[in-house]
RNA sequence: GGCCAGGUGGCAGAGUGGUCAUGCAGCGGCCUGCAAAGCCGUGUACGCCGGUUCGAUUCCGACCCUGGCCUCCA
């Protein structure tokens, strides 16, 4: 089944075909890593996930890379406010990333390439454009001259004579002109700072996902993913560097952008104070649900984030637990199957609204299955799951795990005592014994199987 | 101001030129000691105004509204 995939360049859909399909290359920004993330920052990651989980069904080789930036002028600054290495800040928070990212049953990337490891890489790129006439060296400075490449801002449908309109450019006096962007930026010596031919500096922003993109995997990749406020001018910069360092190669050959994720009707960013932090959420709600609220909507529409939403996905959730609970002991076989509905949402540009509707119709056969059927309806919702990243926890986790507190014998106990207590017609004692559990936080259900119980979430 | 998205039923959110999204919630019924779960049934949805069409939520145009980007941002 062919995947078709929004290309941001030409503005359509189309299928997707790589270059050497033994290797496909994907780029995803990473995370600057200066504090903790939001849950919007964690909105790409998880749908270019399932990207990757698709294509490494599709492809005999995929290579992902998600890279860390871990030299920034935010991260300078909070190293200096806490008195520490800026390696101490980047470090911890590169690693609560991490930890995030797997929270939500995000893959790891098969590569990340940290900036401070690709300095060379990064000197040499100025270097290469300074030597073919696309930068120039100023007051300690490297800039790159938007004016040599003709295609500066057909990535982001911009006129490049009307960029300055918004008046939000800093014009410093070392540019030839106001539009041209920093590669190179010299550091004091309270700064980190890398010797260079242009004295001891640091990269730009910009630069850095070029160099690592053409270090880690080659001067022409595949796919290259990130949010769709990095359009204009990040990955417009990048397009710029990349094809004028690698004598005019196209850059990327799939430009992907994931939508923004608002509460309270706004983007939620940190410039606005509106975040929620992931590592926050992640203790007061179940992962998976965090995981699926952000795959119910389409990657390049808005998404808004509500509490009355993850509500609705942990309900959702339960429904899908309850049916796998049912079927617990039935066995299946080893390789999931991928069921083409889910697929097939999957491939038409990464549908996953459409791919969980599905998901839901496996859920109800599955619920309704005949004994004879069960097995294969069952690997039917695992494997749908699967490639959704969802699904793939022991029901018992889900229903009785998360939070702190919970005896489970002392449940068990009681809940044999209802039972007695009902055998024994002693319906009051019953009910009373369902109520002190609900007060517990604890809900009952009386399946064909005898009771069972979970944590109210 | 420029560029780009989008406005779908109580909520979330797909999609389509003409019987169906899907989920959550609600309502009625069955089941149950009672619940819960499950099952069955249930709702005049497509911003506004024109146009094209046998027929438009879907195509075209205008308008209103919302959001994003315009060198910090996932």
């Amino acid at each position: 089944m062919p995947i078709s995939l929004y290309n941001s360049l030409t503005r359509r859909n189309e299928t997707f075909a790589p270059q050497d399909p033994a290797r496909v290359t994907m780029y995803v920004c990473g995370p600057t890593v200066y504090n903790y993330v939001h849950i919007g920052n964690a909105r790409g990651p998880v749908v270019f996930d399932v990207l990757a989980r698709l294509l490494r069904r599709h492809y005999a080789g995929v290579v992902y890379a998600r890279n860390i930036t871990d030299v920034d002028d935010k991260i300078n600054a909070s190293a200096q406010a806490a008195g520490v290495p800026i390696a101490t800040i980047a470090t911890r928070y590169a690693q609560a990333y991490r930890e995030d990212m797997a929270g939500l049953g995000v893959a790891p990337p098969d590569l990340e390439p940290h900036a401070t490891a690709h300095i060379g890489p990064i000197v040499a790129m100025c270097e290469r454009l300074i030597a073919s006439g696309h930068a120039y060296a100023a007051e300690g400075h490297v800039l790159f001259q938007v004016s040599s490449f003709p295609d500066y801002g057909k990535l982001s449908g911009r006129d490049p004579e009307e960029l300055l309109d918004g008046a939000r450019v800093e014009i410093a006096p070392y540019k030839k002109d106001p539009g041209d962007f920093v590669l190179w930026k010299p550091s004091t010596p309270d700064l980190p700072g890398w010797d260079s031919p242009w004295g001891r500096g640091r990269p730009g922003w910009h630069i850095e996902c070029s160099a690592m993109c053409k270090a880690q995997l080659g001067d022409t990749i595949d796919i290259h993913a990130g949010g769709v406020d990095l359009l204009f001018p990040h990955h417009e910069n990048e397009v710029a560097q990349s094809t004028c360092a690698n004598d005019g190669k196209i850059f990327a050959r799939w430009w992907l952008h994931n939508g923004m994720l608002t509460f309270d009707g706004r983007k939620m960013s940190k410039s606005l104070g509106n975040v929620l932090l992931l590592h926050e959420l992640l203790k007061q709600y179940p992962a998976e649900a965090l995981r699926l609220r952000l795959l119910s909507g389409h990657y390049r529409q808005p998404l808004d984030w509500s509490e009355a939403a993850i509500s609705q996905s942990i309900s959702t959730l339960d429904g899908w637990y309850r049916v796998l609970r049912e079927l617990a002991d039935v066995a299946i076989e080893a390789p999931l199957p991928v069921p083409e509905t889910v697929e097939a949402a999957l491939c038409d540009d990464l549908n996953t609204p459409q791919a969980l509707a599905a998901l839901s119709q496996l859920a109800d056969a599955a619920r309704a299955a005949s004994p004879a059927d069960r097995g294969a309806a069952k690997a039917a919702l695992l494997g749908g799951g699967a490639l959704l990243g969802l699904l793939q926890q022991d029901p018992e986790t889900w229903f009785k795990g998360a939070p702190d507190g919970i005896d489970a014998v002392a449940i068990d106990a009681l809940l044999a005592e209802r039972q007695q207590a009902r055998a024994a017609r002693n319906f009051k004692r019953a009910d009373e014994i369902r109520d002190e559990l609900a007060a517990m936080g604890i809900a009952i259900e009386d399946s064909a199987a005898g009771p069972r119980w979970h944590v109210v979430k």
